[in-house]
DNA sequence: GTCTATAGAGGGATAGAC
DNA sequence: GTCTATCCCTCTATAGAC
């Protein structure tokens, strides 16, 4: 199968050609979806023919997979780069989120990769679950953990914690920057991540 | 312009054909999104001709911007239908975090309106700012009215605070429902809303 | 392996009859 | 106002040359 051959090559990176379709397809995904990408445009973005799209890739469906699980595993690979989550919690939590935060809110590719995924949920739901296969559920059990081995935290439940945690930042991203939402409700990152502080540090008293 | 006078006799209801189309064209957008959606479907789902939805309606932008702009209307009502905030702080909040998140929960086609408007916020943010205007911002300041209002909550950032109450259960919706995600990382909504109690009660503290 | 050229289907939008 | 029939374009995907 075209699509199964193709993932190999990639992962062996026998072939310049594949990154660049790769890297073509992402531009055209991201800005306009699944529905909306022309594999024309595509062709043009990645500076190869068309039917040299089609002899890496099965279809386009294969195309945007592929493309989805590549990125997905950079973002994977950006998480496992951060430092383990050791520390005095007043202050490695508020960096932790101002971090996340941070980044995510300057992040205009993660941002677009966020968007399609939404998107296109109903079409394909198993890449959306990638999502959180990959990235949301080893982060958030490693921030459980820490909530839960630091007693002096007093957190009554620490997984719902991090769903408190991790919603507030997240949302915060779709409706400001995703959603354009920054100049009709605008919300300054720095009361946000303060106030989250201040709820953790009124638990433990 | 057609869309002007589209609008205009949907407001006063002089034409069903009007009414029949932007049924058959919400099955069509909400399922497939702008770019999947096809103008055939919306004619067959709503049961006229292709050339009586153009009559109507500019093109297919004017008529999902019709849509769009009548399903924010309806949300809009709701929330207005929705019994003014009064009462006992420690009663009051958790019941309308947890009707809220219930409400979004079971409502397959707020859902879908939701998916929608986030996976097309690129081609057209405008839409996605209607959220934010009609229901967002009125509904954020009717909470943080209150949260201020209650002194004794001793809550510092009322505004701020409001975005960690929306965004946790907004993004519970995005994530469990939306993205499929409650297959993978799952979060009961109970534990979500005692842990929001939690947090606001130890403010008081 | 990669290209050009094209097939074949379906898209949005409209002309003209009634 | 609404329909049928159709235009023209872009789309995905492939055949065949090199």
């Amino acid at each position: 199968m075209a699509r199964t051959k193709a993932s190999e090559i990639e992962r062996y990176s026998s072939s310049d050609k594949i990154e660049k379709i790769l890297q073509g397809s992402k531009q055209e995904f991201l800005a306009h979806g699944y529905a909306g990408a022309s594999m024309d445009r595509v062709a043009l973005a990645a500076g190869v023919s068309k039917a040299t799209i089609y002899s890496h890739f099965q279809d386009k469906e294969g195309l945007f997979k592929g493309l989805i699980e590549q990125l997905a595993r950079k973002r994977f690979e950006l998480i496992f780069g951060a430092q383990p989550l050791e520390g005095e919690p007043n202050i490695v939590l508020p960096q932790l989120l101002a971090k996340a935060l941070t980044q995510m809110l300057e992040d205009k590719e993660f941002q677009a990769f966020q968007r399609v995924l939404i998107g296109e949920s109903a079409r394909f739901p198993e890449l959306a679950q990638i999502l959180f296969r990959y990235i949301a559920k080893p982060g958030s059990e490693i921030i459980s953990q820490y909530l839960a081995s630091h007693s002096e935290l007093n957190i009554p439940d620490p997984d719902a914690m991090v769903w408190v945690l991790m919603g507030s930042i997240v949302h915060l991203v779709i409706a400001q920057e995703i959603m354009h939402g920054k100049d009709i409700l605008p919300m300054e990152s720095d009361r946000l991540i303060n106030s989250l502080t201040y709820l953790i540090n009124q638990c433990g008293k």
